[in-house]
DNA sequence: CTCAGCATGTAATTCGTTACATGATTCA
DNA sequence: TGAATCATGTAACGAATTACATGCTGAG
């Protein structure tokens, strides 16, 4: 559960509760959790029972409690352990590449509509992505600003980016009166 | 369940049973799953109650019995419908970009240890893809040979290179006497 | 007065994995 | 004799999602 070394991770800037790890989750693009609160409150139990985080409640008039969490040194350490393990391998999942493993079952016209709409939403999304590192870029808060997290970041995009240029020039070839085949 | 359409996609090229899906799913690089029995005969048998699937029993003296699935005009329309819906957005999972994230919290050796020892897998697994691309492309058997399904595996492997590539130079920029900072 | 936000959680469900169960055959 | 392949499945578990439950506050 990776899930729980991230939340480690985002601790690490500072104390925070299940309520701003939600929102985190949820507002980072980069982070491929929903920021449900099943998970975060679970798994914050778990950490707490591990030993890896502290929590400080803070009762206040006709509220539900603020619990905010905080590292404990084992915890920090954990972090570190994590942070120079070998990770997996990445994994690309694109439903579109899948479906073009069987293009040849249908007209190419309908496979050049497919890529319109596919080619406007992604390239939708990448200005979304574009836009999100540039306000974030200049301060420190959300995640590290390290010159090696900056590259991550910058690299993650890039691959969007890629991904939509193939996109691209695979539905100019489709638009082409075809003369092979 | 994106798996039940790729298994029409399968079946589409001729009839097969749950065993050869199997097969096909943990020796293809392609689709991401597993190739776990539990979900393969588990899907079979809800493509079987819609109509999509017909299977046909083949005893065998002293063998379980053979069920050879093959495509109802229903289900070649259920794939086909597959094939010209807008599909969703690539997902790009890297436990590496996450692990970077927090970089700033171990020492750069330890950051350019993790790269090494990443770098080494990845470029493994890139050959492997590379090998299975070049073994798969002039043959049609496994899954469709379009021109399309061509340009998008080999996408698919520039994906990966390109990824290798940035952990290649970032690996290298670790590796340099450090001026900043 | 209603809706968004704060803040905690639970429940139901889906999707996916590994491991297990059974039993024959073939090849080293 | 023992491992790999054929061929069907079940069980246990983990990871992730959406929807639900509760209740207060502040802004429009």
């Amino acid at each position: 559960m990776l899930i729980k070394q991230v939340i480690l991770g985002l601790l690490s800037a500072g104390s925070l509760t299940g309520y701003d790890l939600k929102k985190r989750f949820s507002n980072s693009l980069m982070l491929p959790w929903s920021g449900n609160s099943n998970q975060i409150y679970k798994a914050l139990l778990e950490l707490h029972e591990q030993g890896l985080v502290t929590l400080e409640e803070q009762q206040q008039a006709n509220k539900p409690p603020r619990k905010l969490y905080s590292l404990t040194p084992k915890g920090h350490q954990a972090l570190r352990d994590w942070l120079q393990s070998t990770p997996e391998l990445p994994q690309f999942q694109s439903p579109l590449l899948l479906q073009l493993l069987w293009a040849d079952q249908v007209e190419r016209s309908a496979s050049r509509d497919v890529l319109d709409k596919y080619e406007a939403e992604l390239s939708e999304h990448v200005a979304m992505l574009r836009e999100y590192v540039r306000r974030q870029a200049p301060s420190t808060s959300a995640v590290g600003e390290h010159s090696i997290a900056v590259s991550a970041m910058q690299h993650w995009i890039t691959l969007y980016e890629f991904h939509l240029d193939w996109v691209r020039r695979l539905r100019d070839v489709l638009s082409l009166p075809k003369e092979d085949e």
